[in-house]
This record gives C-alpha cells, sequence and structure tokens, in this order.
DNA sequence: ACCACCCGTGAATCCAGTA
DNA sequence: TTACTGGATTCACGGGTGG
C-alpha cells in the first residue's frame, strides 16, 4: 500500500497502491483497457443553503468541503463527463463500473454515463437502515442513495456472479435494493482529534456485495475518489487487487494505515454472511392505500365502541382521534394498547380483525 | 368523466376530464399557472430493441432511419424537455410534479427536470414486493422503480402534509423508500379479451402516498399520461380534482369507464391529522391580557432558573429580557426555543406548562 | 458481567409570517 | 427586498457510564 506519483505515461499498471493526484490526469497516464471493474464515489454537489440544527438544537456537521461545491449544474457536468471519458478509456472491454450518488447528482452522472456509451445493467438502490432523520418535517426522510452499474459497452459479456448474490440473499435472487446500515461505530474511522476522518465514508458491507457480485478474484479494481479507502480495504480482502486514485493527502495517509492492517482472506473464505434482514414493520396506513379497509369505514372494539378510518390511516372515535393504538388505550383507559389485536372490522356481516389484513401484507412482503 | 377534445385556447380548466390528443398540444392550450399537482408516467421507450418507435410514436424504419443510441437518447430528451416545458407553465407557482420511470429513461428525466429549473424535492424509490424476476439470472431484480419529487423552483412553498404521512407510517416520518406491491388482481383492468388494459398500470397505493402526502382536498391534479386513469382514481376518491390528457382511445375509454365508478370518500374521511403550524398564533402576551398570568408573577425553566413576566409580555431573567423565546435561548445558551414548552408556572404549590393556557385559548377560539 | 440510561451523530439541497 | 422573530422539528445505533 505504498503511496506514489505516477509518473507520466506509465505503461505498467501500478497495484495496490494509492495514488496522488487528479483523477483524470492519474487515469489518462495509465494504460488503456487495463482495469475490470471501477467503483467511483464523486462528490454529489449539495447545495447547503443554510447551517442546520436537530430540534435538540444541536449542529448537523454538514458535507461543507470545497471538493464538493461547483459553480453550475453546468461545471459539474464537464467535471462528470472528463472523468468518465478517462474512466471508460481505462476499462477492459468487459470491464463494468459503479457509480453511487443521490439525487442531487445522480441523474446528470446517469445521462453522462449513457451519453457516453456505457450501457446501464441495473440502478442499484442501497436503503439505509438508519439514514438521518428530516428534522425540520419538509420532506420525506433522504433514506436511500442510488448506484448505476453499467457495462463498457451494449453487449460486452460483463462479470455477474449471480449465484454468489443468490446466496448472499438467503437462496433468493438478489434485488435491485440493498437494505444496508451506513458507516458508524468501529468501522468508521476518525482523525487524530477524534472527528470523523471523511464526511462520506461508505460502509464495507455495501462494497462487499458490489465486489462479490461483479468481480472475480485477482481482478483488478481502481477507485478514482478513494478517500479512505473502503473500496481498498474490501478489494484486497476479498483477493482483489486494487488502485487508489485521491488527491488529499489527509485521505490517503489514513486510507494507506487502513490497508495495511486489512489481511486478505484465505480463497475458502471468501464466502461471508449477510446482514440480518430487519422484520418490516406494517403500518396501519397501508391497509388504507391499498384498498384493504376503506376511509370512512368503521372499525369495532370488543366493547363494541366504534371508530372511523381516514385516510391518513387515523381513527376517529366519538371522543378520540389518533392512531389505532392511542384510540384503542383512549378508549380503554390504558397506558397502552396493541391496536392490531384490538379493532375488528365487518365483512359480510361477520367482524374480522384487522390484524389478518397485517399478516396478508406480511406474507405478501416475503415473496 | 366525459372524455372531451379540448378547443384551442381554452381559457377555463376542464375539471374532471379526459382530454384526447397530445399532451403538449393540449397542456399548451390551458391555462396558464392553474394546476397545484402534475404527476405523469412518461413512455419509457428506450433501449427496446425490436420493435422501434420514437417517443412520438412514430415508427421507425431499421432498414432507412439510423436510429443508433445516441439519436435515441437525443430524440427522448427532445420530448422529454418539450412536454416538462409545458407542464412547468402550467403549476401554479407552489405546485408541484412528480415523475415516474425506471433507469431507462429517469436519469434524462431528472437532468431535465433540474435543467428546466423545477427544485428536486425527494427522489423516491417504489420497491416493489412482488417483482418480476430476472429469468436469465444476468443481472440483479429490477424490483423497484424511481419517482422524482419536485417543485416549480426553488424557494416555492410546496405542499407537504408531513403529519399525514407520518401517520400513514405508524408515527414514524415517511423514508424516501416506499414498499408496496405492484397492481394485479382484481385492480388491474382488462380488456374485451381478458388481457392487461394497459402494460404498465401503476398500483392506486401509489397514488394514494402521492397524493395525501403532497396536495389538500379541491387541488387540481393533472397527469398528461393518463393511460387507464389510476391518477385520476385515486384523485377523485380522496376529493381531489383530475384533468387526465390521453391520446390512445382504449385508454381513454377504460379510464371514463372506470372513473364513473368511482365514490368519492366523505369529507370526514379525508381529514388529516392538523399540523401544529397550520393552528391559529398565540401571543404570549394574550395570556398576561386575559389574566391567565399576572405581571410580575414568577415562570421557571427546567433547571429551575426563574423569570418574571411583564405587563407587555415580555420576560425579565437575572441576566436577560426578551420574548418567552428568547430568554429561552439566552439561557440555553443555544440558537433558539420554543418558549411554550419551556418556561412552566406555579399553581397551588404545582408546576404547570404555559403551554396548557396556550391550548385554552385555542380551544376558546374555536367557540 | 449485565442492564438501563444518557449522549452523540449520520452525503441535508430542511421555515414562515410580518414589518 | 430585507430584517426580524416566533416557534416547530428527529430515527436508529453505538458507545460510554453508572448502578
Amino acid at each position: 500500500m505504498a503511496v506514489s506519483t505516477l509518473a507520466q505515461g506509465a505503461s505498467v499498471l501500478p497495484l495496490d497502491e494509492i495514488l496522488d493526484g487528479d483523477c483524470i490526469k492519474v487515469m489518462n497516464a495509465l494504460p488503456e483497457g487495463s482495469v475490470d471493474l471501477i467503483f467511483a464515489d464523486p462528490p454529489y454537489n449539495l447545495q447547503l443553503r443554510g447551517e442546520l440544527h436537530r430540534p435538540d438544537n444541536s449542529r448537523v456537521d454538514a458535507v461543507d468541503d470545497a471538493w464538493d461545491q461547483f459553480d453550475s449544474f453546468k461545471a459539474y457536468d464537464t467535471f462528470t463527463r472528463a472523468w468518465l471519458k478517462a474512466a471508460r478509456r481505462l476499462l477492459k472491454p468487459n470491464g463494468a463500473i459503479w457509480v453511487i450518488g443521490s439525487y442531487h447528482n445522480i441523474f446528470r452522472v446517469g445521462t453522462a454515463l449513457q451519453d457516453a456509451g456505457f450501457w446501464i445493467l441495473n440502478d442499484v438502490v442501497w436503503r439505509k437502515s438508519n439514514p438521518m432523520p428530516n428534522f425540520r418535517g419538509k420532506r420525506l426522510t433522504n433514506a436511500h442513495e442510488t448506484m448505476i452499474w453499467a457495462s463498457k459497452s451494449e453487449g460486452a459479456k460483463y462479470t455477474f456472479n449471480y449465484e454468489a448474490l443468490k446466496e448472499l440473499n438467503e437462496g433468493v435472487q438478489m434485488r435491485s435494493d440493498w437494505v444496508l446500515p451506513i458507516c458508524s461505530g468501529h468501522e468508521r474511522l476518525k482523525d487524530d482529534n477524534g472527528d470523523k476522518a471523511h464526511p462520506t465514508q461508505k460502509p464495507e458491507s455495501l462494497l462487499h456485495r458490489v465486489l462479490v457480485g461483479s468481480t472475480n478474484p485477482g481482478d483488478v479494481v481502481l477507485d478514482p475518489f478513494f478517500g479512505t479507502g473502503t473500496t481498498g480495504a474490501v478489494a484486497k480482502l476479498l483477493g482483489r487487487h486494487y488502485i487508489g486514485i485521491e488527491r488529499e493527502e489527509s485521505y490517503r495517509k489514513v486510507a494507506a494505515k487502513r490497508l495495511g492492517q486489512v489481511r486478505p482472506l484465505e480463497a475458502s473464505a471468501l464466502e461471508t454472511t449477510i446482514s440480518k434482514r430487519a422484520q418490516p414493520r406494517v403500518a396501519f396506513g397501508q391497509l388504507v392505500e391499498r384498498g384493504l379497509l376503506r376511509p370512512g369505514e368503521v372499525l369495532v372494539n370488543p366493547r363494541g365502541q366504534a371508530a372511523k378510518v381516514r385516510v391518513d390511516g387515523s381513527l376517529v372515535s366519538a371522543e378520540h382521534r389518533g392512531s389505532i393504538h392511542q384510540v384503542g388505550a383512549a378508549l380503554e383507559n390504558a397506558p397502552s394498547c396493541n391496536g392490531w389485536t384490538y379493532w375488528q372490522f365487518k365483512r359480510d356481516g361477520r367482524l374480522i380483525p384487522i390484524d389478518l389484513l397485517r399478516q396478508q401484507i406480511r406474507s405478501e412482503m416475503h415473496d
């Protein structure tokens, strides 16, 4: 994991190194058609206006680094098309690329990929199990990021380890949405002050799935925005070669130290477990959205008291309003109430527990 | 649900109708700034080898016509930018748009939205609980579609029913990934032959969430690619007005029949949890004016610090003076503070939150 | 050792009404 | 248009502390 400055026009691929410099120049100095996979986490071009505070008045540590600032969409597009062109030149004919982004930049990246001749294979949604909430209640919780997986060109024979991913997914086909936690805890690298070493470090679990699914042992994986080297760490662990490009010295330093601590897995151990999937919660409102209960319909409790369903899944009784649990608790004058087992609805003159509808939704979710 | 052909230059908005014709021409004939929400499910027809159609539905002659990939994207972009321009003209200043698509087209749509001046609020992933599997095992199961939600411009005051969506999500704020089944079963409309009436009919549950979250009863919702009218059906059910545009007669026919069978919900079922923001403002000074608090009376914060009420409704503590919010913020050394939930007063030796007095005034205002 | 509780924090385009 | 100010707003974890 030496950190090296690349001489112009190198004809030999520097494997398992972190290269210093602007990614476009460095990529153009590497030999054409020599890389199996590129994983890129480019700047997102977030356009943050002012400071943001949590409801408890603590300040959100935003991504305000200079490398994420662009003057306009046009400037961002120019940058994107330039690095994608250099990246495409580097790829072997059957190579592929992954690019990750958010709604701020991913549409521009996707358009540029298509215009450059890449052939999109899937867009993959990383659904974060623990995203940061929306503190002001003005939008939906931004709970996912998008990755685009594309081959160098249409008809190319890209690598796809279908069986391995199926295995990772408990025996069923891997889907285009991946539920994984964000990078936190001990995995999150800190600097000497104890602050996060990089504002946007990606979880290794994400790269694990990418590399298991779209590379083979011994392949060369390049990351032009190396940061703290998550791509390199997982590549090395999985017996792939990496090439990292990073222009910020502080990130290179952290990455080099990190990579020095990675010990590749034995060939026999290249299969790992996956994080368990949380049992999805079913919201009562889904019964309304999906037409299993009609807004305005009446639910009945064990005492025969009635409450009416509203479009947002809340209930209204003669004296109370709120969730199925809240209204149930109020009617029972109890501290809490499981609304799912408390309420019934009428069908064909018979009373049916609403929990049966929840079970129906749960069973559909497993399909 | 009459189906009508729009006369050029109509100055009156035809509500709750299905309009016949090309959506760009029809939209341009409707009055500017008259629509609250646009939901659009534009054609995806990219990368569909074999039967090629241009976005304007003209057939491609594979022999004479050089229909390479770049031309295809270029034509799609031209089409997209044209209908988005017409759509944006139609929107009220505080209106918003939703566009749904897949990786074939959504990146181009997103780029065009941004370039047209729309301001992206969220990208929302519709995670299909029952997608079609990938039969050949060559890619990931394409298990989601992407919706982009955007306001007409940056800084616009778009509609967002935060509390209603939170209620729909079992009391936690709604995320940007929605798990919903595809449209199937009885909901899936069939033609006279028993085949599906439309290839990409969207589930009503999806529109339910969109319309509850980003419109109010009475709003005007336009769908320029109406198809079998899912947008209209849910809008009518929820007490919103719809305008559908569809150029295929067979779809219009199915949609008209469908809409005729929809019976709007009662107003009481349409109500949702009212936002605190929407409640009338109460000035703290009113508590003094009305004698609920006496001038000179002492308020106490959570730390036990005291402040005295003055005749004009301002507070004085040992070191600070100003509004209940300002003194609270100063004592907490915080950027802001909600004085209503921060201060308490004493009655009969017990501490009571001043917010209770505000609620008392508010309830009197309803009488 | 274990559990309960508190605290910190994460790629964020995050306010509205009035003077 | 700008300035000011009232006041509304958070979910899932991990780690550390204290009992």
